[in-house]
DNA sequence: CTCTCATATGTTTATCTGTTCATATGATAC
DNA sequence: GTATCATATGAACAGATAAACATATGAGAG
């Protein structure tokens, strides 16, 4: 913030201005890379990884990642939260599975980056 | 990894089998939430944004977002570093664009998400 | 009621990450 | 050469965060 000398000194001002135009607001672009921080940890995307298939309970999803119960619970309430996964009760058992299709593509559209 | 009473009691041991042989390998997910940490930053966000419409120099980045030079400068590697953006050097200035189509269409997806 | 099991939660700790500050590099102008 | 400007880099500090541990809740079995 201390740089005062360049003043769009390199680059058309109109370009500037359609990029300032153009941009979401603040507040969304927040948000967007909240979102993508919850994808941002691999205990995260193995869970969700697991739920592409099947819903699971919160025992399963240990035993299957190999992580302990506490830590899949802690981040499930992430992803719970934050509105990728939704649970159901059953017994003694909780039910896990996918929110909606959303973050199916997402993890997909990744995927596909990765792999090229 | 203390919980050695459930023993897949809860679910089939074919469903929870049909999950581990459908899991990518360990490192590709790893891979995955790295890629995904990378846009978990609200200043990566922005500066990625601000490339959807032309390529900028650092200096534009730094005003247009607000942000300190140097701030732009090391996110801008950590953008390079892992592909998402690329660059071109001109005299003083160093412009910065978007790397391949899967950015745009990453961000979009999860601008979707958050829209609905 | 008590006991056990599945899950959740609070707290602490160790690690990671983004920013700032100071400084270095590299290019142009003089 | 020196001065200036754009950018990069290294180190340090502050805030975030994921895991571990201990403990709590809540449901079913007896």
């Amino acid at each position: 913030m201390e740089n005062e000398k360049c003043e769009y000194l390199c680059v058309h001002e109109d370009t500037v201005k359609k990029v300032i135009n153009d941009m979401p607001e603040e507040e969304k672009l927040y948000d967007l890379a909240e979102l993508f921080k919850i994808f941002g940890d691999s205990t995260r995307i193995k869970i969700l990884y697991a739920l592409f298939e099947a819903e699971l309970c919160v025992c399963d999803i240990a035993q299957l990642l190999n992580v302990s119960q506490t830590a899949v619970s802690h981040q499930l309430r992430v992803l719970k939260t934050n509105k990728l996964v939704k649970c159901r009760k059953e017994g003694k058992n909780v039910f896990y599975s996918l929110a909606d299709d959303h973050v199916c593509s997402i993890i997909n559209q990744g995927m596909d980056h990765i792999n090229e």
